[in-house]
DNA sequence: ACAGTGCTTGCAAGCGTATGCAAACGCAGG
DNA sequence: CCTGCGTTTGCATACGCTTGCAAGCACTGT
């Protein structure tokens, strides 16, 4: 019946001017008791609600928190991007979410997209993007924040965990477990984050004199990491474990191993990183390295806001060390 | 440096006035050739982008459909989320998030953010409202769609898989495969689609004769799915298959069982409900009864275009077959 | 009694865009 | 040359709200 109630229709009946009404449902703004009754009676009644796009238009601020992001059928995605609307939400912003293929155009678009959409910060989860992007995000104030990969020196915020650290210590939990022939299949090598585990490993490896046993790229993609699975135990001589980029990964190199009739953990030690919830389940009880995502994302969502809210030009990095 | 560039701005450069902006960027707009490449050219130049919340303010129109959902744990819920974005961006809409636990009061609670956000309509994936907030909804003319949930008589649209027929399905598939004692760890029974599966389940015993071995609640919650089927193991007699309400319980349930000791497919028969990827995995290989998810988006999506671009009032609900 | 103080309140000016209306224009037919 | 018609263009207004400004008001201290 209604269809849209405007607070001059509110003024109206509550015998008060526009501007009283905007005021009451304004935080902070002025108006005695008794007009806000008036006000709040009236706006009952007539079922008012202040509609956020106007009030986007003149404040400049939308409350709208852009998230790009892939693919989710790594778990990692959906529980971040669940843990990043609560945290939002509690704090009166609101996702946007776009998908992207991971390719510096298709990002770029819905990046202005979002713009255009005057959404108040950007969070780009595990895509990167083109530097002339970046700069026109720098140019129109809005802070744009990696989640879990770092590009740097382009005034870019990210938010990672401390990814060449936990690839070390991954790689090192494995060399006390007298492991001599370790693999790594990594993560897609054209992201900081694939890159910095590998060079963890690398060093761990470097460090305690070992050669890699292998060491190929498994492009973040469950069938790819398979099929490296299976090229690594077809030959005579096998590794005796694998450090696999991501738990996604893992979980097919499990399943490959197993349907290869060995017994991961037995045979053949696998360890995984980014411990999502999936790791802790029988089927697989993959051991992993925890990448602390309810940190990560708080820190986000603080670093965001911060630069939203205050006009904090400075741009940060934060890592989070994990843990296995 | 350029921060904001309006259109007036635009009009300036390129000699011409706002309208003409206006109109070159609004398709379906006349503007003449020579006009057209003028204002393009001045809005290169300055890195014009069309405001989207002011171009919603005044059209009404803001091409944003909310989307309502619980937890995104369940691998369903994530894949859906994708599809239903890619759908969406594709049509030049786009999805803002809200989580929501299911409870009432919280889905009216972001549901009215939503219409603050003047949706253009709104999909509710999994949950249920209050009819209070369906009949504003429907006041304010905007569409809502429940996505694998029904509810009627509130004007509300419904896509669902045939839940009834899916549940007497997988039965009748487990009783031709000679099972004599079958449980049913049925989904939430507050939810149409736990109710319905459930259904079909009686519906199909009785049939056959059959007394139904046990039937309870899992709530489509893992643990609490785990914890029914470690008790229906643990007596003397135990049944011979179960059925479970949704895939994400029944990893949980094949996780018990072998834990329990037993093998699924030989001591023990499972069939789960959506066939999310994650059954397709070697380390659970679940049988599952296929919901036909793109199709589902695609109805979800295609329904409420349809909805929200002609005044078309009539509630529809659709659903479909799926196979196992 | 009067100026000073601190709140409220209304007025009006925007925010950036779309669009109805009428003026301006180009061009054909008579 | 004038009329009539179709297209393009600018002007002005509207969308629903916030907010600076100044006026209104009730008190207080001197």
């Amino acid at each position: 019946m209604t269809g849209k109630v405007t607070s001059a229709e509110v003024a109206a009946r509550a015998g008060v001017s526009q501007s009283a009404v905007s005021r009451v449902f304004t935080p902070g703004a002025s108006a005695s008791a008794e007009t806000a009754r008036k006000v709040q009676r009236a706006a009952r009644e007539l079922g008012y609600r202040p509609n956020s796009l106007a009030r986007a238009m003149v404040s400049g601020k939308s409350r709208i928190i852009g998230l790009v992001v892939a693919y989710l059928e790594n778990q990692f995605y959906p529980m971040a991007l669940e843990l990043l609307s609560n945290a939002l939400q509690a704090r009166g912003y609101h996702l946007l979410v776009f998908t992207a293929p991971n390719s510096a155009e298709s990002v770029d678009g819905v990046m202005q997209d979002l713009m255009d959409y005057q959404a108040d910060g950007i969070i780009a989860a595990s895509v990167s993007m083109s530097s002339d992007l970046a700069k026109r995000a720098r140019q129109a104030g809005i802070p744009v924040v990696l989640f879990n990969r770092a590009q740097e020196g382009e005034g870019l915020l990210n938010v990672t965990s401390a990814n060449v650290d936990g690839g070390r210590k991954v790689t090192e939990f494995l060399i006390q477990g007298q492991h001599q022939r370790i693999a790594h299949i990594a993560g897609w090598q054209g992201s900081s984050t694939g890159r910095d585990r590998r060079e963890g490993f690398l060093e761990a490896m470097a460090a305690a004199g070992l050669e890699p046993f292998a060491l190929v790229d498994g492009m973040y993609k469950r069938p790819v990491a398979m099929e490296c699975a299976r090229q690594l135990v077809a030959g005579r001589v096998r590794p005796d474990a694998i450090f696999v980029g991501n738990d996604h990964m893992a979980f097919g190199v499990l399943d490959a191993l197993r349907h290869a009739g060995l017994t991961p953990g037995e045979d053949i030690s696998v360890v995984g990183y980014d411990d999502v919830p999936l790791a802790a389940w029988d089927a697989y009880a993959l051991t992993t390295f925890r990448q602390p995502v309810n940190r990560m994302v708080e820190a986000t969502v603080d670093i965001l806001i911060d630069q939203i809210e205050t006009d904090n030009a400075e741009p940060e990095s934060v890592q989070f060390e994990g843990e296995l």
